[in-house]
DNA sequence: AGTGAAAAGTTGCTTACACAACAGATTTTG
DNA sequence: CAAAATCTGTTGTGTAAGCAACTTTTCACT
């Protein structure tokens, strides 16, 4: 519909979610409306419609960004998936989670779903393209690539939220000496079957 | 030419604005070009033309702005010039001058003369509004306002500049305590003449 | 002095945003 | 429950900003 590439689009779709952000801290979400975002945002109400569906589509897309920051250089440059790099996912997931409910108010849990989901797709995204990056199990040749990559993102999302909500934030360590051996013998199993 | 209240020019002049700021802290005022607050700021080079007519013109603004807002509520609701708003005019635009010179690249003092007649300007224009305003000594009603405003502004700005260059800046209780005695006699034999 | 490169302005056209007005849906209030 | 108020989502119109192309001016270089 609109030029993405536009310095107006651009801009705009900024403010937007800068609005949003301040507001997650102030109001929970189902309490903000679209007339606050855009007020906010010193935008047209009719302008968020241009860039958003709703404020839904808004939320997936803040949470996509901020998930996006979180990976390290040496997980997207990642070219097998290694023990150090299932280590890394694990740890920035649980540390997403942690942040997350530090800047969203705790009645905005009606997100909740919505923002799992999210997270539990991007990971699956990532972990899928760093097998087929590197194919010395011949994973990438795999038809099941996809479902092994949806499982080993559930697998750690599970773990990670798990481990927050649950047992001590402080010591991670305890949570990836347990999820990573977990998660790696999984797909050696697989790799094994596989040849 | 354009709409002073449209948001999007509201955005635009701040995007500008805050782009020279950034780039007066680099680069000497001369080597700044149009090109350079565009790209900064992430607008067109054409738009810039549409609210300034060069950047001196944005620098006179960011000047006024900056200056604005040295000013406390105590000055700007003043109904009386007592030696009270003299002395906060002091050193006031002392603060602004040293501020001045921490801000911009020193080697930005081309550009010096014209700060300063903005700055002279505004110092006369809020004299005289005060002036106006509290009529006791009816100097509202005398055609001499604007040059008396005039005098006062110059004596003031050249006080708090010869400390700046001078003199300790750190001892502001001593450029108060000459200057102002200064200037609230002159005003005061004015006002015995005039009665 | 003269040549090339970069910056300064300008212009016509396109796109995105502002705004007001609207109908329909949802929430608030008495 | 009904009325009032607010929010939602959409539309048409006017205006600001983006962009590319251009001429003119300024400046650096030999």
């Amino acid at each position: 519909m609109v030029n993405q590439d536009d310095p107006r689009v651009l801009r705009t779709r900024q403010l937007i979610r800068e609005a949003f952000r301040v507001l997650l801290q102030k109001k929970e979400f189902d309490a903000i409306t679209i007339k606050d975002i855009a007020q906010r945002a010193t935008i047209n109400r009719a302008t968020f419609y241009a860039h958003y569906e709703d404020k839904y589509a808004l939320l997936e897309d803040i949470t996509e960004q901020a998930f996006h920051k979180m990976f390290p250089e040496q997980v997207i440059n990642a070219q097998e998936f290694t023990g150090e790099i299932c280590n890394q996912l694990i740890l920035l997931t649980h540390n997403y989670i942690v942040n997350f409910y530090q800047i969203c108010r705790f009645d905005s849990k009606s997100i909740a779903t919505l923002v799992d989901e999210k997270i539990k797709e991007m990971l699956q995204q990532m972990i899928e393209s760093i097998f087929l990056k590197g194919d010395t199990s011949r994973m990438s040749e795999h038809h099941n690539a996809k479902i092994i990559s949806a499982m080993t993102a559930s697998a750690i999302y599970g773990a990670a939220h798990y481990w927050f909500m649950f047992r001590e934030n402080d010591r991670t360590d305890l949570l990836v000496n347990i999820a990573c051996p977990y998660v790696m013998n999984g797909l050696g199993l697989y790799r094994n079957c596989d040849e």
